[in-house]
DNA sequence: AAAAAAGTGTGGAAAAATCCACACTTCGTC
DNA sequence: GACGAAGTGTGGATTTTTCCACACTTTTTT
């Protein structure tokens, strides 16, 4: 499944929030301005590469995408990966870690998400806010 | 600065990792082939878009980045956390631990570097083995 | 100094991405 | 059934990306 470009990235953006739409819904949904027609030949390509499917319901075709954020996300950073690390998903893991700006709130998050993350079922102590 | 096409990244992945280096020496680099003139041609557009500089040295030029790999990274980091995690660099680090395959010893790395997120001077114990 | 080798500059072809105009179809409603 | 509104299909125009042919320049070798 051929690659996304930055403006059908813009579309499968919007739905992956929320699906399906009819295409004037995903245009009143793009944070910048687009023609109707313009949408509807991203929308196009977007059916040929296999990145959305169609049905029509009433007059209008309601889009959806094939796969999952999940699944481009997953691919997405391991391109970055790839480009800064070597591949290593670990490494560009600590990299963000490293060069992000985070709260001391944020690290407790975190700290937290690593210890349980062996353990999905771990519960969290009782009372705690989060 | 504008965005870097996938060719372009190509080229840019090789610069970062060593350089400066003229055109047959990132042709040799690249790990997949495309003609000198190809490349010279990626190397003009990144040369306008600001992305490389060169300098002559006997009779062929030499390029390297105008900026570290970190700068870029950190750019695309955003974009994936705008695209998948609504701009929050620590759900996009959340989301990475959470789906990929990390092993045991790598959560124990992962733990290490967040315990010294905020302090990078913290001495290992002496003795590790990493 | 001539030839060979190594590089460069540049125009543009081919394909992909982005965008739009315009004709046609479907559905509701008077 | 005729009309208007909402939607679709489609053929390009335009721009960007990717790639290459070919002429020219610079350096090295004989």
């Amino acid at each position: 499944m051929a690659r996304l470009t930055p403006g059908e990235l813009e579309v499968m953006q919007v739905l992956w929030k929320e699906s399906p739409l009819k295409p004037a819904e995903i245009e009143a949904r793009l944070p910048r301005p687009i023609g109707n027609a313009a949408l509807r030949s991203v929308l196009r390509v977007l059916l040929n590469k296999g990145h959305v499917k169609r049905a029509k319901q009433g007059k209008a075709y309601f889009y959806r995408p094939t796969q999952p954020a999940h699944s481009s996300f997953r691919q997405m950073a391991q391109k970055l990966a790839d480009v800064f690390f070597g591949g290593s998903s670990l490494d560009l893991i600590a990299g963000l870690i490293k060069s992000e700006k985070l709260s001391d709130e944020d690290i407790r998050k975190l700290q937290d998400i690593v210890r349980t993350r062996n353990d999905p079922a771990e519960a969290h102590p009782p009372g705690e806010k989060s």
